[in-house]
DNA sequence: CTGTTAGCGCATTCAG
DNA sequence: CTGAATGCGCTAACAG
């Protein structure tokens, strides 16, 4: 099958014995063309097999209407949500949007950069990988005044508005709750904490303990990943320890979860002896035996925010200035992983 | 901060007193300039801050380099797991990924083809979404000679090259394990039978009861979309079956694992009073208590093949027939959801 | 090995 | 309300 010939606005010119300039300006609904005019264009398009070519347009417009969004990965329900949020709104504002990937890996943040850069996104999204910790690879945005919103995993030495929740505050919120619930001894297992994310949730749970009381021991902070396989090395590290903790704070379910089933298989009690809080509300908290007592914060919303964000400044009005930085709610989800005292009240 | 002005191959020529034709050979490593001119050329290009466009390349070579993708979901450890494997191939191929969701929705799947057809993709990849029967939105791919692929929820009545799974056997081989552990009256669980995977899931399934002697039996077989809350309706009426099942074959994890869960909560053991196995070893499937049996299958090897099969058609020597479809390899992962007879026999 | 030339398809200024 | 003319930045003949 021969593959059809591309129609362009010429042909449609020609056919309808009009400029081609009338048939571009008639193609986007300009006011200065009669209706009629108008109707015959859009037509005589359709019957003809007339697609736009976006690249020409953008060739000579100097304007994309992509976004570029980069994440660290793809695969968890925060970020799909996320992504959903944007694309929701950035579709309706006429946008496309290109992803990817870093897989935490700054190397290939960089090389995501510079495809973006190339091209010619109109704006960027970004939750940086785990390691990073300087963005040169962002600062020809900045220079070249293309819009660079960070989400959730932020870099927090920039100007660029950033679309977080407060970390530090649900830290401490979920520790006090473990706290309350008799934990004497609360393990702390997270991520590398020169990121916004899992410092702030290291600071929260450190401050949550000196507030109620306990005092701060350095054993008791386990740095990973935080994969499922580390959260099994955590739960064995954690029955080796001398004064084996009563409480976890895990900085992500998928961790918290496998490091709770490995404890379970070496016949560790849930909550009883040990009670487990996590962080995300990922659905694979609500399935785990116990059930996950976690950090509830909508990925959705945060990526509609960031969009919207991004579409400010965007359209904005230079000089205008933005909100620089938005903290959305978060919300402790109490489950069956952390509730001692409730467990002896009802039974 | 001023936006830096653009720096074009013209302004790299001028710099070095060379034709703009030199240079842009030079950028793109043309064997024919000589290695110092290259050299000189791309230090230029580094220097004065140059960025290619690919809207000017794209527009004359009437090519894209950009490949579309439209999924079902992305949120999915299947599908994240098919287009991580997509993006790696691609991007060494040199190529672009724009990726897009349906929703499960036949109409967003149009829009979604039509952005992609205006976008001038050079190729597309799809996994269809639920309840698409037709795929006249694809036809304009297939009449310019723009190559197509599916994966998995694939186009049965179309040429194009398919990536799949046996889902029959698949089916075939789980329904068979529960009979092998003594289940005598079977559930099926599953989504729309008009499409490939569920279909075959369910032949395989009514095929295997056959064969293992058991009569096929219509109130056994729920139709549903699968969701996490279909899982729980499902088992509520299972619950009110006069004759209850003692095995439930479900065509997906996500369905299987809150199907068990509500079965528990009412009481139902699992697996003695009833054998459970889901399809697709999502990881939820290893989380469940107690671990669901399933089907394992390789995402990320089937969005590799599926990128392959799609570079074969973009370089292929036109004429030289190419494997239409490839039928990938799965697994039957056995868990303690589905073993009934090795409790009896282990305990 | 390098240069000249022309044009990909569209949007926009300026002139009617 | 419409048309003529120009150029966005790059690539690929073709010609040295």
């Amino acid at each position: 099958m021969q593959p059809e010939k591309e129609v362009t606005i010429y042909d449609i010119a020609k056919a309808l014995n009009i400029s081609p300039a009338t048939v571009s300006r008639g193609l986007k609904d300009h006011s200065a063309i009669s209706k009629n005019t108008r109707k015959r264009i859009f037509e005589a398009a359709q019957a003809m097999g007339y697609r736009f070519n976006s690249f020409a347009s953008n060739l000579r417009r100097q304007k994309t209407n992509t976004i570029g969004v980069i994440v660290p990965r793809l695969n968890s329900a925060f970020m799909s949500d996320a992504i959903a949020g944007m694309e929701k709104v950035l579709n309706e504002a006429g946008y496309n949007l290109i992803i990817s990937q870093s897989l935490e890996d700054t190397g290939k943040e960089e090389k995501n950069a510079v495809t973006m850069f190339n091209s010619r996104v109109d704006g960027l999204i970004v939750s940086l990988s785990y390691n990073t910790r300087a963005i040169p690879h962002f600062e020809q945005f900045i220079r070249r005044g293309i819009p660079l919103i960070f989400f959730d995993r932020i870099y927090e030495d920039s100007e660029c508005p950033s679309i977080v929740i407060n970390n530090y505050e649900a830290a401490y919120g979920i520790t006090t709750h473990l706290i309350g619930e008799g934990c004497k001894r609360i393990v702390h297992i997270t991520g590398n904490e020169s990121g916004n994310v899992y410092r702030q949730r290291f600071e929260g749970y450190r401050d949550a303990l000196k507030d109620g009381g306990i005092e701060w021991d350095k054993q008791c902070l386990i740095v990973n990943t935080l994969t499922s396989g580390d959260g099994e090395h955590a739960a064995e590290a954690i029955l080796k320890m001398k004064r084996r903790p009563d409480g976890i704070f895990v900085a992500n379910d998928n961790c918290a979860v496998s490091c709770m089933l490995s404890l379970k298989r070496q016949g560790i009690k849930v909550p009883d002896d040990i009670a487990i809080a996590g962080f995300n509300n990922d659905p694979i908290s609500r399935v785990a035996e116990p059930n996950l007592t976690t950090i509830d914060y909508k990925g959705y919303e945060m990526g509609e925010v960031a969009a919207k964000t991004l579409i400010d400044r965007l359209n904005g009005t230079s000089g205008v200035p933005i909100t620089n930085s938005l903290i959305l709610k978060h919300e402790i989800i109490v489950r069956d992983s952390s509730l001692k005292n409730s467990r002896t009240k009802h039974r």
